[in-house]
DNA sequence: GGTATATTGATACAGTATATCATGTCAAAC
DNA sequence: GTTTGACATGATATACTGTATCAATATACC
């Protein structure tokens, strides 16, 4: 099972939290999640995980690539791509279509509802919450649509709590 | 003031519907619209708009460029990005980030609310819609997180009804 | 160890979008 | 009617985002 420690972050990650404790989450829950689908938490995906990890912001995909520091060479975009993918599929990442970008989810456990993002656009920071009415929403304008759902993305960007006090 | 014909289509339309009128009345605010705000409805910004009313499917920039059939040269890739910036800014046209994709609108007035794109994956057609409760609940939770709103994005990928019907 | 599968490397390229500067067009002021 | 200035377009180059393909390598399992 999951890491049973307490919720990582709030729905909006203060600048307060433990984020050493946070990252940790991320890391120890994409390994769990990895040796219950018995796949391969490889290097490469490890490092992925932990540059995104490493803040709550959203990062593009060439971002992620400048942060991946080899010795002897940069690897090819693909390989970034590849890691992206799985972990996406693995459910610890987020993808936000707005913005080309990428990042660390820090829910425990989303269930099959929406999720909404929150991105700041000043400080880039982004939050997650799970609304019990949007989830009854889309199904009820759904049917009344008479279609059916796939996937919903959605993202509220604007300013968060830290940086509007500025 | 806006041209006070019946409301174009439903909210997803259906393909039964009086397309001719659908894409006069889209065309038709947009002049009027530029009217309103002294801004010129350019051949250029129009042929744009011609070619996102001709059907309710979200085309990207470079599917509209190959629309564009000039007798001598085709436009470069700017041209068209020039003019769907000003389509959006008018309101006539909305972006799916999702897709990197723009259809033109086709409710007739949009609140200050949020709009929910509802897209086929099998026909590319797009509808709106703009739940109350939605736009209730996204300023709710705006103020759980201390976060304020400044523009939401909201897209459902699925299977419309005509399709479902196959 | 040998084989099948999964992963990564390497190269090329497709698709989306913008920067920059030159040129053209329109409409109002003179 | 010409000038002038703002707006619009053309032309060129390039940045950014993402994928295809095939070869090489690593891992797991027998």
């Amino acid at each position: 099972m999951h890491p049973t420690v307490a919720e990582p972050t709030a729905p909006f990650p203060a600048s307060t939290h433990d984020h050493a404790s946070c990252r940790d989450w991320i890391l120890r829950r994409a390994e769990s999640l990895c040796a219950e689908k018995k796949v391969r938490f490889t290097p490469q995906r490890r490092e992925v995980l932990e540059i995104l990890a490493a803040s709550h912001r959203a990062l593009g995909a060439y971002d992620i690539l400048e942060h991946m520091h080899r010795v002897e060479r940069r690897p090819p975009p693909a390989a970034v791509y590849r890691a992206l993918e799985f972990l996406l599929a693995l459910g610890v990442i987020h993808r936000m279509a707005g913005r080309n970008a990428y990042f660390a989810c820090t829910r425990p456990e989303h269930g099959r509802g929406e999720i909404q993002f929150w991105i700041c656009r000043r400080c880039g920071v982004v939050g997650e919450t799970e609304s019990v009415v949007i989830a009854g929403e889309v199904p009820r304008l759904a049917a009344t649509l008479g279609f059916q759902v796939g996937a919903v993305n959605m993202e509220i960007e604007g300013e968060c709590q830290a940086c509007r006090g500025c």
